[in-house]
DNA sequence: TTGTAGGCGTTATCAG
DNA sequence: CTGATAACGCCTACAA
C-alpha cells in the first residue's frame, strides 16, 4: 500500500495525499476527509524510508554502549532514558553495544554501521573507548561523555568526578582513615583512569597520603570487584577503606568481605560509584558515587539534539558527581 | 557521495558501481579495482534507506521490552542479547521501551512507529503486555515469548514455568516448609499470573496446602519486593518461606529481611525468579530460578528470523525454567 | 487549491 | 561483461 493507490482510491493526486500526511493546511477540508478516510480503511501508514530518502532526513540517531559482561544495569539505564528522550523528539535509536572485550575498534565497526543507516549523529557514551573512534571517517555529529581529551566536532559532556569524590574521600578521612584503598577497573579506559586521578586528588586535598600498595587494577565487574577486593585483603596492612571505580565492583567486593566475615559499614568502609537502583538494596546499603545513568542519557541526546539541528546557542553541558551517604561507611577498625 | 558519482569518478555507469558494491562476480576485475579505488578514497558507504527501498527489504528488526522503573537488569541483557544475535545475522534493531505503567497500550504505539520503519519483524519480549497489541493492524512476523494464549500469525516462545518453580518447591519441602509464601507481581500481567499458577501447582504436587493469606501481590520492583516482605512478615503467622516472580523482588525482600534482623537462609527460605547476575552476590546468594535473559533473547531472534526468511522447517522453540541452588534457603524456623 | 514531473540513492531488467 | 532505463515510495517545485 503506498501513496498512489491511497491517491488512486481517493479520486486526488498523490501530492495531495503527501500534504494531507504532511498536515499542509491549503488542502480543501473535503478532500483531507476523503484521504483520511481512505487511510483509516487500509490501515495505510507512510513509508519511513521512503520518506527519508526523500527529505534527506532520517530521523535516526546511533547510541554506542560498551558493555564488560553484559550484567552492568548501568547501560540498561542510558539506553531506556537516550531512547525515551529520542522518541519524545521524534527520533528513532539505533543501538549498538561494543563488544570492546574482543575488539576495542568494535566501537568504529558499530559507527560504520550507524553511518550506513544514515543516523544524523552519534552518541558513543562508552565511558573510555572513545578513542577508538579517532582513526575512522564520521561524517555526522558525535557526542562524547566524560571523554579525557576534547575534539574537534565532537561534543563531550563534560564530567566532574572530582566533586563527588571529594566528597567522599572528605567523609573518610574525617572518619580518621589513613588507608583508603583503591579497586580501580582496568585504566586502559580513560573515564576509569579519570576516576582513578580524582581518587588521587581528592585524597591530596583531604591529607590523606596515597599508597600504590592499595590500588587493586582490576576488572569493573562483580567478579573483577570480588578478586580486587581479596588481594586487598591480603595484604599485610589491608586498607581500612576501600573506594570502588564502580558500583558493580562495590558490590562483589562487598561479597567478598561477607566471605570472610566481614562487614562493611562495621568492619571495613566501601564506596561505590554509579549510584544504581540496587545500592539502596544491598547489605549493607551501599554508600556511593552518584553518576546518574538517567541525567547522563538525557544530557547527551540534548548536546546531540542540538549539534544535528545546529542550535544557536549551545549549552556547555556539565555533570557533577554527587556523594551519596548510605551504610556502607563507617569509622577504621584496627 | 553516492552511486552515481562514483561512477563518475571510475568512469564507469553506475550500474557497474552497484555491481561491485554488491559482489557481483561477473564484473572485469579492472574495473572492479578501479571502482573499489574511488569508492577508499572518497569514503564512500552505500546509503542504507535507499538500498532498502530499492530492495523491498529493510534489514531491520524491532524489539519492544517492558521496563517498569528503569532498574531490572534482565532488560538490560535481553537488549543486549537480541541486538548480537541481530547484528551476527546482519540486521538491526530498532528498540522500545513501553511505558505500560502510563500507557497499557503503549506497546501498539512502539509497534506502530516500527512499522513505519518498515521493520521485517517484531518481538514482543514483554512478558505479560502482548494482549495489548491484539486490536492493531500488525502485518510483519511477530514473536512472543511466554504469552498465555496462542495467536495466529504470531510466534511464541513456549516458557516452561513449572519445571523450575516445581524443583523450587520440592527443594522447601524436602526442608519440611508447609507455609509457602508467595511475592507475585502485578497478576495482571500474564507472564507473572503464569508464574503463580505454575507455583500452585508445584505446591500442589509436592503435596504442600496453598494459604491465599501468605499471597502478597507486589509490584514486581525493588520497592515492590521490600513492601511485600514487609506485609508477610506482619501477618499473625508469616510464611517459613517465600518465593519471589522475580529476583528484583527478591532482593527488596532481602532488605526488608535484614532490616528487621532477620536473615534468608538462616530465618528464612528465600527463592527468587530470573537468575540475574547479581544473584551471585546478594547476601546470602540467591536461590533462585533461572529463566535467562540471553537465552530467551536468542531463542526469539531465532524464531522471528525463521519466520522472516520463511523457514521451511519451523523449530517449536520452548525454555525451560531451571532452579538454581545458592544460599538463601534453609528449613523452616519456627 | 490541485496535479504533473522530476529527484532522493539504490537495485534490477534488459538490450547490446 | 556493460550500460541505459525503469522501478522503489515519497517529497516538492512549478505549472495549471
Amino acid at each position: 500500500m503506498n501513496i498512489r493507490e491511497i491517491a488512486r482510491r481517493a479520486r486526488v493526486s498523490h501530492s495531495t495525499v503527501s500534504r494531507v500526511i504532511n498536515n499542509v493546511d491549503t488542502v480543501d477540508p473535503r478532500l483531507v476527509r476523503r484521504v483520511q478516510a481512505v487511510i483509516q480503511e487500509v490501515g495505510y501508514r507512510p513509508n519511513f524510508q521512503a520518506r527519508a530518502l526523500a527529505r534527506g532526513r532520517s530521523h535516526t540517531v546511533g547510541l554506542i554502549v560498551s558493555e564488560l559482561s553484559g550484567g552492568n544495569p548501568f547501560f540498561s539505564e542510558i539506553i531506556l532514558y537516550f531512547e525515551r528522550a529520542a522518541v519524545e523528539q521524534g527520533y528513532e535509536v539505533l543501538v549498538s553495544f561494543a563488544d570492546t572485550e574482543i575488539r576495542p575498534d568494535h566501537v568504529a565497526v558499530c559507527a560504520a554501521r550507524m553511518q550506513e543507516r544514515q543516523v544524523e549523529g552519534i552518541a558513543a557514551l562508552t565511558f573510555g573507548m572513545e578513542q577508538y573512534l579517532e582513526g575512522c571517517p564520521i561524517d555526522v555529529p558525535m557526542v562524547y561523555a566524560g571523554a579525557d581529551h576534547t575534539l574537534q566536532h565532537v561534543r563531550n559532556i563534560r564530567i566532574n568526578y572530582l566533586t563527588g569524590m571529594r566528597d567522599a574521600v572528605k567523609h573518610l578521612a574525617e572518619f580518621g582513615h589513613q588507608r583508603i584503598g583503591y579497586l580501580s577497573g582496568q585504566l586502559s579506559w580513560s573515564s576509569l583512569r579519570t576516576r582513578f586521578e580524582a581518587f588521587r586528588k581528592a585524597l591530596k586535598s583531604a591529607g590523606v597520603p596515597f599508597d600504590k600498595e592499595l590500588v587493586a587494577e582490576c576488572d569493573h565487574t562483580w567478579d573483577g570487584g570480588a578478586l580486587g577486593m581479596t588481594s586487598l585483603l591480603n595484604l599485610p596492612k589491608p586498607p581500612t577503606a576501600v573506594l570502588c571505580c564502580n558500583d558493580v565492583a562495590a558490590i562483589g567486593a562487598l561479597k567478598t568481605l561477607h566471605g570472610k566475615g566481614l562487614e562493611a559499614g562495621k568492619d571495613i568502609a566501601i564506596i561505590g560509584f554509579d549510584d544504581l537502583t540496587i545500592c539502596r538494596f544491598t547489605q549493607p546499603s551501599l554508600t556511593t558515587i552518584r553518576f546518574s545513568p538517567s541525567e547522563i542519557a538525557s544530557l547527551a541526546f540534548r548536546a546531540l539534539l542540538e549539534e544535528i539541528e545546529n542550535a544557536e546557542n549551545k549549552t556547555e553541558y556539565e555533570y557533577k558527581t554527587r556523594f551519596v551517604l548510605r551504610e556502607s561507611t563507617c569509622a577504621p577498625k584496627l
